[in-house]
Order: C-alpha cells, then sequence, then structure tokens
DNA sequence: TCATGATTATAAATTTAATTTATAAAGATA
DNA sequence: TATCTTTATAAATTAAATTTATAATCATGA
C-alpha cells in the first residue's frame, strides 16, 4: 500500500472514472488502473465496480475511501503542521528561569538565539522553581528553564543537558591540593545554602545524604540570595559550598573549584511548558541555542548520578551515562 | 513523502540507531539514511538529531513519529478491517423482505447466495415495509430489502436497482393491443389496491398522480394480500392494476403486461441496514447475488421516474437514467 | 596522539517499481 | 454492423528505491 495509490483510489472516487481520475492525479490511465489492481489484490478486495456506469464504490470500498480519505488528510496535516511551526518563529515569548542558573546561562543563550530564532523577542524572568512552575502553569510564561523532573503532571519537560555541581572550597580545606572532591563528614555542618530556594538546597542536601536539614549550619543573619555571595562566603572562609558548573566558567582562578569523582551528581536541566505549549519549533530552536552555547565540557559523555530536589513519586533517581 | 518513509522514521525512533533501524526494516542502513533525509527535505525540518548519542527526535521530530505512527495504525486497519469481513461471510443472517417482492426475487437471491457466500445462513421473514423498518431499528432482522428511500435518519439504505411498475390489463381493455401503456383517466377507479401495504399503494397512487385514496375504487370485502391475488381480479376483469416487473418473469402469457412508455415508473430497492451495522463485505456480497440474478432488462440502463411512497424531506422525486 | 571501532553519510551500481506508450478488449451507441 | 467510449493489458521507458562499497566523523583506548 502506498500513499500514492489512496490518492488514485480517492481520485477515482472522486470521478468516478479512470481517465479523468487519472488527468486529476497527473498521470495516465493504465498507471491509475494497474494501482489501483495492485491495491485492490494487496489488500483481497474490490474497491470499484467497473460492471456499473459510471463504476461505483463497493459496499467495503466505500469503506476504504473513507480511511484513504483519512490517511491523505494526516500526511497533508504534517505539511501543515512543519509550516505552521516555522511561522511561529517570530513574536514575544516569555522564559522564566531560576536564578542559579539565570546569570551564567542566559547572557550566552541569548546571543545564540540572535542568530537561531532573530524574530523572537525575549521576555526574561528570574524566579525560583515553585515560582515558575506556578506560573507555566497560569500562562503567566510560556517556558521555563530549570532543574528537572518537577513531576508536575500537567507540566512537559524538555531536558537540555546535565549540570554537574562543583565543590568550592577555601584554601584551608584538607582537600585543597587534591584533583577531585570527595565528601567528607567534616564538610557536612560547613556547608553553605541559599535563602529561598527550597529546590537548590535540596538537591544539596541530597548531594550530602542530609536528611534533616536542621542539623546543618545554621543560616547568618541576611539572606544568602545568589551563588555568587556563596563563593564570597567561601573566599571570607566562612564554610564550603557546593555549586552548579556554569557558574564557575567565567572564573580565573579555578584551582580551588574541584569537581567530584565519577559518578558525577548533576541537576537536569530542561525546559518546561504546560502540555498545552504548541510552539514546538521555537522550543527545538530555543533547545539547540542552549546546547550551542554550552561549554564543550558539558556536552561529552560522562558519568553521572542525577540529584533529585523533591520526592515527587515521578521521579527516579538514576546512575546513568548521558 | 511515502508509508515506507514513514515506517523508517518509526523504526528509527524505537531503534534510535541507523544500522538497528535499518535491520528491523529488512533494508541497508544507506537506505534508510537517505530516505529519512529525502523525507526531512520534503517536509522541511529534522526529525532527529543524529549530534546527540544515541541519536534522538528533536522536538518537532516528535510530533512527526506519532503522526507517523498513527498513519501506520490506519494503513494497517485497512488491511485488518478487510480481514475482518471475510470472517463475517460465515454465521446467521435475518434478512427481511417485502411481501410484493419476496416470492419473486427470494428464490432467486437464494440460489446465488449459495455460490458466492455458501458459508451464510439466512432467516428470511416477509413483511410490509413499516415493519421492516422497525425490525431494522430495533435489530429483530439486520438487512432488509425494500423500496427506497425510507427517509428514516438512523437506517442507511444501498441501492441495488430500479424495478420498474408494468400494467395488467384485461382483454377488454382499450389498450389490450398497444405495445406500451399509458395512464388513461378511466383506468383511476379501477386501480386495485393491496390491503396492509401502505408504501406499495403510496407509491401506485404516486404514479397515476391521486392525491386522495377516498376517490378510488373500493376495496372488496376480502384483504387483497398478494400481487398474485391483484393478478387474479384483473383476469376476473374485475379492475386494472399496476405491478412490479418482476412479478411477471414467470409468467406464460405476456400480452397483456404492458410496460410504460419512458421515463418508465419505478420503485428503487434497497438493502437497508442500521447504521451500526458492520456486515459491509456480506452485504455488497448480497448486493453481488442479487444483481447476478435479475433478468437482463432490468441490469440495462433505461430512462425512468423514480416512485415515491411517502412525503418525507429526505425524498427527492428524480427522473434520471440508471 | 594515533590507531581502532562504531556510527552515519555519500557515490555509484543495481534492482525494483511506477509510469508511459501503444493497443486490445469489452460494452454502449448510433 | 460500425463506431465510440471506457477499461485492461503488454512492452518499453523512466524514475525511484535499494544495495554495495567506501568515506567521513567522532569517541575510545592503547
Amino acid at each position: 500500500m502506498t500513499i500514492q495509490q489512496l490518492k488514485y483510489v480517492v481520485a477515482l472516487d472522486e470521478e468516478r472514472h479512470f481517465a479523468r481520475a487519472a488527468e486529476v492525479c497527473m498521470v495516465t490511465q493504465p498507471g491509475l488502473t494497474i494501482q489501483l489492481k495492485n491495491l485492490e489484490e494487496e489488500i483481497g478486495i474490490k474497491i470499484f465496480d467497473r460492471n456499473k456506469v459510471p463504476l461505483t464504490p463497493t459496499v467495503l470500498g466505500k469503506e476504504i475511501i473513507n480511511r484513504a480519505r483519512k490517511i491523505l488528510r494526516e500526511t497533508d496535516e504534517i505539511r501543515d503542521f512543519v509550516i505552521n511551526q516555522k511561522n511561529l518563529l517570530e513574536g514575544e515569548l516569555k522564559l522564566g528561569i531560576i536564578s542559579t542558573l539565570s546569570p551564567y546561562l542566559i547572557p550566552l543563550f541569548i546571543s545564540a538565539m540572535k542568530t537561531i530564532a532573530p524574530k523572537v523577542n525575549f521576555v526574561i524572568k528570574e524566579a525560583n522553581t515553585g515560582q515558575l512552575m506556578q506560573d507555566v502553569e497560569t500562562g503567566a510564561i510560556d517556558v521555563a528553564i530549570m532543574a528537572t523532573p518537577t513531576g508536575h503532571p500537567n507540566l512537559v519537560e524538555h531536558a537540555i543537558f546535565k549540570e554537574p555541581f562543583v565543590a568550592y572550597l577555601n584554601e584551608n580545606h584538607p582537600m585543597a591540593n587534591d584533583d577531585f572532591y570527595e565528601l567528607q563528614p567534616y564538610d557536612k555542618p560547613e556547608l553553605l545554602l541559599l535563602q529561598n530556594e527550597y529546590c537548590y538546597n535540596a538537591q544539596l542536601l541530597d548531594i550530602c545524604g542530609i536528611k534533616e536539614p536542621g542539623k546543618i549550619k545554621e543560616q547568618f543573619s541576611y539572606d544568602i540570595s545568589s551563588i555568587e555571595t556563596l563563593k564570597n562566603l567561601v573566599r571570607a572562609k566562612l564554610g564550603f559550598a557546593i555549586i552548579p558548573a556554569l557558574s564557575i566558567i567565567n572564573e580565573k582562578e579555578t584551582a580551588l573549584f574541584k569537581t567530584f569523582k565519577d559518578p558525577k551528581p548533576v541537576r537536569e536541566i530542561s525546559f518546561v511548558v504546560s502540555d498545552t505549549f504548541s510552539k514546538k519549533l521555537l522550543l527545538e530552536k530555543m533547545s539547540q541555542a542552549v546546547w550551542d552555547c554550552l561549554p564543550e565540557a558539558l556536552k561529552k559523555d560522562f558519568s553521572y548520578k542525577k540529584i533529585k530536589w523533591n520526592d515527587s513519586p515521578y521521579f527516579i533517581n538514576a546512575v546513568s551515562k548521558i
């Protein structure tokens, strides 16, 4: 069965005449006759009764013609769908992004998008994970870039990359001269966390295998609201921090940023959209833009351990290769 | 776009590997690669991202893969549908037929069906049109053979043939020696009708252009329940009858049966089924059987005037050629 | 870093299939 | 009976898919 044969069947039903149907299909009559014959032999039934004038579909033939029509419509819809998607590559897109990623990714992302889809205007909002999920659901933003899986049933996640965590030690740390960092029991009470970043903190607690956040170092009297602040606290020898890899790509002095031994703890970064989001080609282009602007090290395969930040039943904690 | 290309796309999504997908499709890897390329160029979008390992569908690609799956499923369903229909060519079928047709058609029909679908057992019920329509709707019978259109929205009609009416004159009739019959005003009061056959009588009144049945000849004191009775009444010179053509095929003495001049009045005989009736192939075979057993004269084109028997809005009184 | 293995892409040759041209057969028409 | 219309068939042609062979790419391990 070929799509062409289905076209012949439908044309023949409309024209009720071999020669005219062939003309409509821009082929000659014997070509159409033979292909109809081939199809009829393949499915094992006569679709048209040639004894009647004008020729008439058989009872079963009518059913097959209807099904053929549907299939042809659907093949056309594939084409139309792609064309429509291309039209959606202009206009405005409201993008939310978690604050522990935003300062490092957004500048690179925006310049990559300028090349890939120059007619799209981005309105960017920085917020925490909970806020972003809510905003996506209400439609306040179109797309969020955040750590996943969310476990939220109405949101669709498109994973883009795995961002490893790195440890930032101060120069007095016992492992300050090692190549890799491995979690030490004495580091746990020193772990610095962020204010108002439940998701991020939960990931760190998971890395450190800490169940009860109460045991960790008390927060300071002011809000630690950014990764940059964390770094400065480490530099002031006030603790030890675990930070995402993209936050060190602009650092000059890299000696005290230690990657973990394999499997490295990572957070999965994804585009999160509502399940009714329709700009799929734009999403694809954005995914491309993020991938293009990533440092090479993050594009390569590596052994990783995906870190969880919630206890959703949808979440599966996995050790695998990208 | 070809069905084969869609198969390749789906196989590739399942295997995520060109060589393995090609193996599944029983082709070589370059063949599959080229066809995927052709399809991607035709619709204008990359379906798979070959940069990732293993290769991954693009966001838009996922959508296309889903649509491809649906189309392939539907093509398979065409095949399955035909196979299922063939299985329905055995078992029992409850067939209803109007009494003005039954004695002439059923014997011929049954012997034709014995060749075409020998494993079908028919349970035949003779009844009037109203009863048959009700029986089809309730499922008491599967198929009815009757005059159409019925105008009933839940019934589906499959026209089989047009049966002309003929006039039966007694030997004293002024046109007894003519080749054709044309309706005469003096015949109207002499027209013989059937008891309990609203539909048949309505057709005769339509032929004769009579609006008010009250004006016609009073019925006799006993029920005239069959065409054969009508014929005998004519032979007894008790009136004039219009009868369906199939009722004279076994008559030896044909001189007093007169066909009408063109356009001949006809009744359209159809299979009538409920709109949920599913044995379409069987219906087709039955249609074939009826056609095969018809006298040649009824298979040929002729100019006709379709006679109505109800005032349904669905009915269109037409003068045309078969 | 160089060779190796795995994977996808490309080129040319081959096979398969669809289509055309030409014509026959069947049926209707005049 | 001849003619016209329509569909079917045969052989030749064209187009397209597929195969074989090989190149290019990229990750991997010595």
